[in-house]
RNA sequence: GUCCCUGUAGCUCAAUUGGAUAGAGCAGCUGAUUUCUAAUCAGCAGGUUCCGGGUUCGAGUCCCGGCAGGGGCGCCA
């Protein structure tokens, strides 16, 4: 990668001149490379300069050329100038960047990845959603974020796993199991109520009536092993139904993992105990808490009731103790949405009281998702069952659609989901137009005479037009946005890269022929295009989306 | 009341995490097709980065104080 290059010149460089007592000897700050914006100021620059300045006692300006004198010649690297105030800034050199192209094509399916997290066992969390109802749009979001994520951190070399936390114990799910018997017992012509904190969906009706034309008046009386069985046949349903739409957009697990095995293991007993031996449980008013006041987190919180039943709260410390101390990950990335956000300081004095590095653990808050629907503004609410699922939402926009819309946003912004727009646009989304920079591509390689043949990659040499050099830029930067998304844990980067590099493409195909031209050129040409589509299509996997050979 | 996120072009969002002239898409306007796919390209227009202070060579980005929107502050999950 060629940011690795330009750190190591610079760090040889500012190690030579203070070892010559050309500067004064201080640790160096940040390195601070970038690509500029005009090309005017190269393909890569470095503030080094601007930012040594203060501890050198020197004009940046002049620093700036005491560095440039001592940076070494590389063959990566054409040239290295000095631009007031005191930037430096490097050209790549030509040659080298033609030769990216054979690069890609021997790397295919790999180039852009490395071995940053080599040994490291990464999980990530996400979705998660009570088995209780149907995914909706903004679980949607954190499902294709989260997906997304993985890939990248596989890509760098991180041995990942995806999970989902399925939360089949607790209130939510006797309240689920009796918002089912009654609408079961109602499909059935019997009188009965909805609990006050029902699900009150419309799903709720389908599946309570088909429970009733599966199993008859099996379960009619209301004996706790009865709920019990319709909870556990309404929640296999529910799964069965969730796992359905995520894989609509792409979605999959490595492993679902069952909030009520942490009791069957005796997991969250010994967790509870590790908390008491570290002395972080009090006895109060009847119930047992956590005092999490101690350890960063505004107010204690309670783990088992009065009633002896244990809290939400208390099955994932449990979970936590799982993934730490049983199974040793070395990070735990959680992505939750926005209303999680009070968990998370208590989760990281949890972490401390289970004697865990806090900075293994990682969040990822997934700001809620609004809908705009025929000028209105809608509330996502499970239980009112005001939902819009996210598989109707890829019924109107597409997998493909859907995955670059949610990705392409900072998982910060809390975004309005424009039914209306989002379907009205759906032909001019960004998606297509990177889609149809690689069907473009997959056009002309079916087209190529078979008398066009031949082996000698010195014909790169005759890509000098300036559409041939910025799509070489763009693609050496492949990697290194890979990279950067990847520590920031920021997918977003992804979808702009992209719309970049198509853009590159785009332009590149509307001024010169690839085919019908001289031999050696259009072969050049040809590698040229071929190592676009690879990045291009690795671009597109990493975000889970398909990649067209026509459109 | 208090804590977290957000506020950037008419709209939806970026901005390499403090860098050089704040960028894309959509919407608007003008032009380009005997060509390997026009789902494309070129150009025009559009900005007090919510407001006010501060930090420094340099602030959309960091700090303080406001304003506005969303979310959290349960023996719910």
């Amino acid at each position: 990668m060629i940011i690795k290059i330009i750190e190591e010149l610079l760090i040889g460089a500012a190690d030579s001149a203070q070892k010559t007592g050309k500067l004064p000897r201080f640790t160096l700050p940040e390195l601070a490379i970038e690509w500029p914006q005009n090309l005017e100021h190269g393909d890569y620059a470095s503030s080094l300069p601007l930012k040594m300045a203060r501890a050198a006692g020197l004009d940046p300006y002049q620093i700036a050329e005491i560095l440039r004198e001592e940076i070494e010649t590389a063959e990566e690297i054409e040239s290295v100038s000095v631009a007031p105030p005191g930037f430096l800034n490097f050209k790549m050199d030509s040659s080298w960047m033609r030769s990216q192209i054979q690069e890609i094509l021997s790397k295919g399916e790999t180039f852009g990845n490395s071995d940053i997290g080599l040994g490291q066992t990464v999980q990530v969390e996400f979705v998660s959603v009570n088995p209780t109802g149907p995914i909706h749009v903004g679980h949607g979001r954190g499902a294709i974020l989260g997906s997304t994520l993985a890939n990248l951190l596989k890509a760098t070399g991180h041995n990942v796993q995806k999970e989902y936390y399925i939360n089949d114990a607790g209130n939510q799910i006797n309240n689920f199991a009796r918002s089912l018997w009654v609408r079961y017992l109602q499909s059935l012509g019997l009188e009965a109520e909805m609990p006050e904190e029902g699900y009150l969906g419309q799903y709720m009706i389908n599946l309570g009536e088909e429970i009733a034309n599966k199993y008859g008046e099996k379960f009619i009386k209301d004996e706790p092993t009865n709920l019990e069985h319709i909870a556990e046949i309404g929640m296999e349903e529910m799964l069965y139904n969730i796992r359905n739409d995520l894989s609509e957009v792409n979605v999959q697990f490595d492993k679902w993992f069952s909030e009520k095995s942490l009791f069957e293991s005796k997991t969250y007993d010994k967790a509870i105990e590790l908390l008491k031996q570290n002395g972080h449980t009090a006895e109060r008013e009847e119930a047992l808490w956590f005092t999490g006041s101690l350890l960063g987190d505004n107010r204690d919180s309670v783990l088992v009731r009065r009633t002896g039943a244990p809290t939400y709260f208390a099955s994932d410390i449990a979970y936590h103790y799982d993934k730490f101390i049983k199974r040793e990950f070395d990070r735990v990335i959680n992505i939750w949405g926005a209303d999680h956000q009070g968990h998370v300081p208590r989760m990281n004095a949890v972490m401390e009281a289970l004697g865990v590095d806090e900075n293994k653990l990682e969040f990822i808050l997934v700001q809620l998702v609004t809908l705009k629907k025929g000028g209105s503004t809608l509330r996502v609410s499970k239980r009112t069952g005001d939902i819009l699922t996210l598989s109707e939402v890829i019924e109107e926009v597409g997998a493909d659609s859907c995955r670059y819309f949610f990705l392409s946003r900072s998982p910060d912004s809390q975004m309005d989901f424009d039914m209306d727009l989002a379907k009205k646009e759906a032909p001019e989304n960004p998606v297509y137009y990177i889609q149809y920079a690689y069907a473009r591509i997959a056009s002309i390689l079916r087209d190529i005479p078979s008398s066009l043949s031949g082996t000698d990659q010195s014909y790169g040499k005759l890509l000098v037009e300036p559409e041939e050099e910025n799509l070489i830029r763009q693609m050496v930067r492949f990697p290194e946005v890979i990279e950067s998304s990847a520590k920031t844990l920021e997918p977003h980067h992804l979808t702009h890269y992209t719309l970049s590099l198509a853009s590159d493409f785009h332009e590149f195909y509307t001024k010169h022929r690839v085919l019908g031209i001289e031999d050696n050129l259009s072969l050049a040409r040809i590698d040229l295009i071929k190592a676009t589509q690879t990045v291009l299509r690795n671009a597109l996997n990493l975000m889970g989306m398909t990649v067209p050979e026509k459109m």
